[in-house]
DNA sequence: AGGTATTCACATGAAACTATTCTCTGAGTTAGG
DNA sequence: TAACTCAGAGAATAGTTTCATGTGAATACCTGT
């Protein structure tokens, strides 16, 4: 088939999405369903910053998907359209901590911060005060509340720290004009105890937590989206039912309900069926899971591939094998690919991080006399790691 | 038998180092007046 | 003399190395019966 005639049949075949961005994760619905009460609570807390007058710096806790994102950014916005209207200077500011390269240390965030207010700092070169220098003389020419959302703020401070916490508490007793309110967002509810108890202390005036969504929340979620999303008809009776209790037993994620119901739209449509059927959602599960894991391999270094290939490659011998054997396999490994041999040390490393990761089960066990390794197994099923192995040896470049 | 001490094979932490990427600065060079 | 170039100093960051310390239980080694 020539590819102009496949491009046309494309075109000529209808597409079962009526509007298929409501179901991407960028999509922002107008209202957000089963948060009436945490929105009015927020709401109150920050009311006063339209009075200009400093809210208290709120924590906001709650499992991944339970619509914490989307009701800040909710509020943000209603705010800034009230303050437009009144002429009141309030200036909000969203920033997801987790983004690679954007905002995930001390001196990204601060960069990023001063972005918003339309000025460019250079990634690199300049000494982290003088950052800070620059954003407190914009903050003080600016003469504004700030009302400032940090998103998933356990991934920065995992990696450097509390002290830019402090450092942001702090600058309200430095500057004379602008005020900081500052909005912590985080699904790990033990997060603030291993902060700084000053930062803590002013960091946590007020908390509100989130709850997930029961099965049947993410059902009437699912059906309002998909009520936009796909044209009628298209779904098969059962077909949200199922993605809805799919997700409430995933702690009620209805951010993974939504992906896993595109998918599955998606798969239906490639393969042509004029109807979304159940088949399709299990796929569609399947599918997530793979790209998942592809993706989680695909741009790791070179020696985090290396020592994954090793791994898969013990693990055709065997079940259950310890650090210790990866390590030797690994460093003939490292020969034949001319790599340079990393300390054990730096193995370990990775090796827990190929836990993390989910792509294998690694657990501390002592063997008594014979010493303390970490008890290591593949989390993987057989398709997706015969196709790892293709992909490492092609990025390794063996045979 | 029962109790204690050892010992293994790593795990885990902290600090320091390295290579890369980027800015800023100021000396030296060049072109034009 | 102003504009340009280019090397060198200084920073941030990711990925490592070095050094130090921790650890759980199977075994070795006692002890007294």
């Amino acid at each position: 088939m020539k590819i102009t005639t496949f491009f046309d049949n494309f075109l000529k075949k209808k597409s079962i999405f009526s509007n298929k961005k409501v179901l991407q994760s960028s999509y922002f619905p107008d209202n957000v369903l089963y948060r009436e009460e945490q929105i009015m609570e927020v709401a109150n807390i920050l009311a006063p910053a339209l009075r200009l007058e400093i809210p208290s710096n709120l924590f906001i806790f709650g499992k991944t998907g339970c619509g914490k994102t989307l009701t800040v950014k909710h509020i943000l916005k209603s705010m800034e359209e009230t303050a437009q209207k009144n002429n009141t200077s309030l200036k909000t500011i969203y920033i997801n901590c987790k983004l690679k390269r954007v905002a995930d240390t001390e001196y990204r965030l601060i960069a990023r911060l001063i972005k918003e207010f339309n000025q460019q700092i250079p990634s690199t070169g300049l000494p982290t005060d003088e950052v800070y220098n620059i954003f407190y003389n914009i903050l003080e020419k600016e003469n504004k509340i700030i009302i400032l959302v940090l998103d998933e703020i356990d991934q920065l401070t995992k990696k450097i720290g509390d002290e830019i916490l402090y450092n942001l508490t702090r600058i309200n007793s430095e500057l004379k004009e602008a005020q900081i309110c500052l909005i912590g967002v985080s699904n790990r509810l033990f997060f603030l105890d291993n902060l700084d108890p000053r930062v803590k202390s002013s960091l946590s005036k007020e908390e509100i937590i989130f709850p997930p969504y029961n099965a049947l929340q993410i059902q009437t979620i699912l059906q309002e989206r998909a009520k936009q999303a796909f044209k009628p008809e298209i779904l098969k009776s059962g077909v949200i039912e199922k993605c809805a209790a799919y997700a409430a037993r995933e702690h009620g994620d209805a951010r993974r309900a939504i992906d896993l119901l595109r998918i599955a739209g998606e798969l239906a449509e490639r393969s042509g069926s004029p109807t979304v059927e159940i088949y399709h959602l299990d796929d569609a599960e399947k599918k997530i899971e793979h790209d998942r894991v592809i993706n989680s391999v695909v741009d790791q270094p070179k020696q985090f591939q290396n020592v994954l290939y090793s791994t898969l490659l013990i693990a055709k011998q065997k079940n259950i094998f310890f650090t210790g054997e990866i390590y030797d396999l690994y460093k003939k490994i490292c020969k034949k690919t001319k790599l340079s041999i990393l300390t054990q040390r730096r193995i370990s490393d990775i090796i827990a991080e190929l836990d993390m990761l989910g792509l294998i089960n690694a657990k501390i066990i002592s063997k008594g006399r014979y010493g303390r390794t970490r008890e290591i197994s593949l989390a993987l099923t057989e398709d997706i790691t015969i196709k790892i192995n293709e992909l490492l040896e092609k990025s390794l470049g063996l045979s």
